[in-house]
DNA sequence: TCTTGCTGACCGTACGAGCGGTCAGTTAAG
DNA sequence: CTTAACTGACCGCTCGTACGGTCAGCAAGA
């Protein structure tokens, strides 16, 4: 490698670590002495390296945003219809979780409210860019009438939230592969859960059940409806 | 009240403030100082009151469970058929996010790895629990061929992402309403997003996809693909 | 009625641990 | 000699927690 550095250093290795503990462990209990102590290094050669704690999780950030960018550019320029773009999209948010798991968890947890000016800004934007990638897609499948959605906004943030809440339960060593995983929530996603056959007007029913759910007492904090003792008050 | 207390105790105003703390700035960054300071106490009451930090949070966590399982009997005894109680858990896990803030972002937050032992499992076994009515909504639904899905366990997954994963984006002073969101929501889920004219072989499609992106370079940490000068070093 | 004793909400201070960050100095490669 | 990775002692600060003490309300005995 004769582009950067001089001499060998701890930098890669300081931001892996970094990551994994982010990851399980989340920024503001993660301790810089505990990854220096991990990698046999002096917390002070953190900081000589990066400047503080911050720059860390904004380093991060920047090198995940640059992979999941990549990863749309590549599928942009492989795949030409908009169903297949948008099963792409899916397929890569999930297999994040498997071959960038550090970089996503933390980047994934630590999305909101955690700094101050500059690197909220940066990340805010880096969302919206990505996000719009999806509703393109999903806008250009609409013109096509390959797909059907009265606001591809609101579905781009459903398909999110449904490929990035893995986060919650996905395990590499689970039954299910992530190919799996990604072909069954693309199918549910395009085909619905309501078989072909079965012609009821949605719209009603779903008007109707919301309709219902409205006027249930007490969903709010402060009166818990049963008390109901779910754990012992002294354990 | 002939109940409990018989003397007026800041018990409840401690919780509610805790939870808004947490909500907006995590578990971690929540001091209980901040908290007693808010409300005119001295931390000292609160401890108290709670015993220690992390009582609080568990008990935010349990009467935020008691409400959602108050309010999945509910649905459970109001709406007959599968369809519509799922749509109806959709909606009430979207409305939670409007009318139980600070609550469900606290648990939505502070799901994994906070605690040792005792809550850790009380929290894993609740969402077990919570779950499982979803899937069994599913189930019911396929058993009634009113619903079509392979892996029910993996399609409520699926439903609590795209539900849950809106603590990241949904703002009460947005243009759209809980109620918009959710029945925009559902008609995707339940129709799916190709119109029901375009009768492509969707699993083809969506194998194709995936196997295309599969072998995509560089997508786990290690290598920045293009080193984008994404966000100066020195902002 | 007065008093005594108890309960529980609440205060204020103090302490110890752990954190991020600083800095003068050491080491070794180019 | 210059440069940069790295060390290790150190500082200041914040936070959770412990603890002794105060005071209002209430119940019962005299």
């Amino acid at each position: 490698m004769p582009g950067r550095s001089p001499r060998a250093s701890s930098r890669d290795a300081i931001l892996r670590v970094f990551a994994e503990h982010v990851a399980d462990r989340g920024y503001a209990d993660t301790s810089l002495g505990d990854v220096a102590a991990e990698l046999n290094l002096s917390k002070g050669t953190i900081v000589h390296h990066f400047g503080n704690k911050e720059a860390l999780l904004r380093e991060v950030h920047v090198a995940y945003f640059s992979r999941r960018f990549a990863e749309a550019d590549f599928v942009h320029a492989h795949l030409g219809d908009p169903v297949s773009r948008l099963v792409a999209m899916i397929y890569a948010l999930l297999a994040a979780h498997r071959d960038d798991r550090a970089a996503s968890l933390a980047c994934l947890r630590e999305l909101v409210r955690y700094f101050d000016g500059d690197l909220t800004d940066y990340v805010r934007k880096q969302r919206v860019r990505y996000t719009e990638i999806v509703v393109d897609i999903l806008r250009a499948g609409v013109e096509q009438e390959l797909l059907h959605t009265p606001d591809p906004q609101m579905t781009a943030l459903q398909v999110f939230g449904m490929c990035n809440y893995a986060w919650t339960w996905y395990r590499p060593e689970g039954p299910q592969t992530v190919e799996d995983i990604a072909g069954l929530f693309a199918h549910n996603v395009l085909a619905g859960l309501v078989p072909d056959g079965a012609a009821t007007d949605l719209d009603d029913v779903i008007t109707a059940a919301i309709e219902t759910v409205r006027k249930a007492p007490g969903r709010s904090a402060g009166d818990a409806p049963t008390d109901g003792d779910l754990l012992p008050t002294t354990p």
